[in-house]
DNA sequence: CTCTAACATGAGACAGAGTATCAGGTTTGG
DNA sequence: CCAAACCTGATACTCTGTCTCATGTTAGAG
């Protein structure tokens, strides 16, 4: 019984888990679709749940709330960019380690077909544009402050009550908001990272070398 | 007509527009109370008119939200900022120039009471501590981004496509961002200038003498 | 003083977001 | 075949925010 048991948890979670991720994918990519066309205020949840054939309850099964059919995702990306910051070396600066922490999260996986590209600017475009999307985007890289500050703290060698740690998490977050509007602004013509490094280098703590 | 209108309009203009601004001010004061009592969520804005003597109808027609009735003098901050930005001499390092700059909006009127800062502690807190809240503040210092950008970039020398001015006037409300949130996590213990300015030059260029 | 026009208020209807509950249908495992 | 777990849809509800209409109030003109 308990290998059976355990075989068959793993089908049924193993199928229904993959279930749900399918259609949240394909749930955010209609929503998607419908804010670029029609303006995310103007886009009802009944919209969407019709066009991806589903009823407004089940839509909010999938997701907690409107912003999150676009980017529910989001919030685990803090464990990512807290995977990354670890894997750097312990003598570089704070500030380096952190804009380097975002390179796997960045909407642009560094090689990518122009197609892709294209999309992945009009997507961004709709979050800076959207101010509620902007807002609850910004709520997300919150949480992202509160999972990498220890790890900062750390390499700052100060308590997690300085406010030195989360200034330094929130700026490289800010200009990654900045890189992203100006990459946006012109159309994706200038390299996201090119604008990023220009940001961060502007801010950033410089002298050395 | 057009002189005889003129002169009413500035005539009612002057008494009634006090009136509305006391209305506000009265208003927003019944609401922080509320806020700090039960909790932002879970107070309606039906509460928040009925302690302030006025139906919904007349709450949404001076204020446009409910994290308005708060934060609604923020918005025009930024003018603040861009003028005392303005004072600076040219030859400042516009990192420090928008560290200044923000002088005239820090909550703490730099001489105050200990009763008057225990309640601007207070106060930041139910900014910081409520997820909305602080978002729609982060939408309101956005706007100031729009009002400091042209002579942020001025300064700098470089258009306002380029991203480094949006992202030092980020940064810079990033840091204040940091240092409020220590602030409140430490009760006003820490001087709130302080704060700010160990954010600020932990993130901001050295090397400056 | 009276009248008018601008303004402020309250009441009510409305749409949309988000929550909670209930009933019916499907799959999983015994 | 059966039972438990799960997914779904329908419904009702609260709250936010917008809009319209009717009423009351105030400032200024004649």
């Amino acid at each position: 019984m308990n290998q059976s048991a355990r075989r068959g948890q793993e089908q049924t979670e193993g199928i229904r888990s993959r279930a749900r991720r399918a259609v949240r994918a394909e749930t955010t990519e209609v929503a998607v679709d419908l804010f670029l066309r029609n303006g995310f205020d103007a886009t009802t949840i009944e919209e969407i749940a019709a066009a991806a054939g589903m009823s407004r309850s089940t839509f909010f099964r999938y997701f907690g709330s409107k912003e999150d059919a676009v980017l529910g995702e989001l919030a685990d990306y803090g464990e990512r960019v807290l995977a990354a910051l670890c894997e750097r070396p312990e003598d570089e600066q704070p500030w380096t380690s952190l804009r380097q922490a975002l390179e796997p999260v960045l909407p642009l996986p560094a090689d990518a077909s122009p197609e892709v590209a294209a999309q992945a600017v009009r997507r961004s475009r709709l979050f800076i544009e959207t101010p509620s999307l902007r807002a609850r985007h910004f709520e997300k890289t919150l949480t992202w402050q509160g999972i990498l500050r220890p790890e900062v703290a750390r390499r700052l060698r100060c308590g997690t009550e300085d406010p030195r740690p989360a200034a330094l998490i929130a700026c490289v977050l800010a200009c990654l908001d900045a890189a992203l509007e100006a990459w946006t602004r012109c159309d994706g013509s200038v390299p996201l990272r090119e604008l990023l490094d220009a940001a961060a280098d502007a801010v950033g703590p410089r002298g050395r070398g």
